[in-house]
DNA sequence: TCGCCGTTGATTGGATCCAGTATTGCCGAA
DNA sequence: TTCGGCAATACTGGATCCAATCAACGGCGA
């Protein structure tokens, strides 16, 4: 399914660089929603022309990180409250069908390293740390299904809300729900006993309860003013 | 969602207009999987140089119809078993969801006419008419359904999807199975009382069960040897 | 003073040209 | 006869140039 850490690969066109390199900078934030990408400073900061920048959005544009304009621009896309909740739905239902076609192909070193993960989560208290450690403890759940479709479209979803969960993250913390670290831990022994059913009602309820809690929190949708 | 009968749209850049020709070449047969698309072909057929034909590509690559090979060609994708089962999982559970959100907004009208289509693909014994009525009839009972990712995700799997269900349908049709008009006629029931959940469960049934008789016949995947 | 309209500048979209790469066919050697 | 290598060709990828479109600004009129 593409792993976490994937390094920009040598392979693939120029376009395809230049996607990965700005969806990267979308990921960590460089870049907000609603921010503009012109062609002329892609192209200049990545190295290239602007035939493979306008490659670049398109691919970006389908997987829902940049919204295309015809002749006007490309624009980090938005996300309003009642999207990311349908997001969230969606992946209620098929995030458990990933995890049970992961689960059985998962070794004893990955799993460990998922409880090593919910642990870290647990101790630490830096925001973007926790991001990185929830993103890496569910897709490295994933990591051992062999889905040629499931894989990316959970990896899609995912990045559209990366930007929200890291405004969440913020508000969670500061109301110190401890559910979260609780269904981190019971997926992690549904994993271990190879409990698929367990572990698909465990995935469910933790998303389900993360898109209930969101949905208190409309404040994060509002346009900020600064454009 | 976009609907079903989308009129080649006057807005919008050359590059999604060809776009939206080749995927309605695609999906009609026009062109089988595996076949190759060449950018100065499809550059004079639709009257456009090669570069609103590559920007179509990417497109259509990002929505599954066409695989893209880095300096070497563009191809109508072809589906394998595995990879088809998996589509069908995901409809299964996501489907019904869409189901669920569409339903409340479908009106008195739109209700009738599923149980025309619905009575129309039992009478009718031409495979292409019924694969057009079924797919109206699917995604017409979606159609009320104002989702902003949900629809178009079905949507791509449903035209991912659509050349073999061409295959089955011919297969299905030979043993004279008459579950899928039984389904049918539950879901339009289902869908006049409201009954939410009741829909959901036929829905979810309906799909199951086809691709548990896709699952029986592999050679619909085999590799034709006409390239 | 406010609103409408035209003009100018900035930015995107499309076409052509050139470079790079893969594939095909051919030739020669085993 | 068959396999490996080399050359020619066809196709894709990228850059530059020109056209078209949108937005912002300023001027004019009410």
């Amino acid at each position: 399914m593409g792993t976490v850490t994937d390094i920009i690969p040598r392979t693939g066109s120029a376009g395809e660089r230049v996607a990965n390199e700005l969806r990267t900078a979308i990921l960590s934030g460089q870049y907000a929603p609603g921010a503009r990408i012109r062609q002329e400073d892609a192209a200049d900061r990545h190295g290239a022309s602007r035939v493979p920048v306008r490659e670049a959005l398109r691919i970006l544009e389908a997987e829902g990180l940049v919204t295309l304009v015809a002749n006007t621009g490309a624009w980090v896309s938005r996300l309003g409250l009642e999207e990311c909740e349908e997001m969230y739905q969606i992946r209620e239902r098929i995030e458990p069908l990933l995890l049970r076609y992961s689960i059985p192909d998962l070794g004893q070193p990955e799993i460990d390293h998922l409880q090593y993960l919910a642990d870290a989560m647990e101790r630490s208290d830096d925001i973007e740390e926790f991001l990185t450690l929830d993103r890496e403890f569910h897709l490295g759940s994933y990591a051992a299904a062999r889905t040629s479709v499931l894989g990316d479209m959970v990896e899609q979803l995912w990045n559209r809300t990366q930007h929200y969960r890291r405004a969440f993250t913020r508000v969670f913390r500061s109301e110190g729900d401890r559910s979260v670290h609780h269904d981190h831990q019971l997926l992690v022994h549904a994993i271990r006993r190879s409990d698929l059913d367990e572990a698909e009602r465990v995935l469910y309820g933790h998303i389900r309860r993360t898109r209930l809690e969101l949905a208190r929190h409309p404040d994060v949708f509002l346009d900020p003013v600064t454009n």
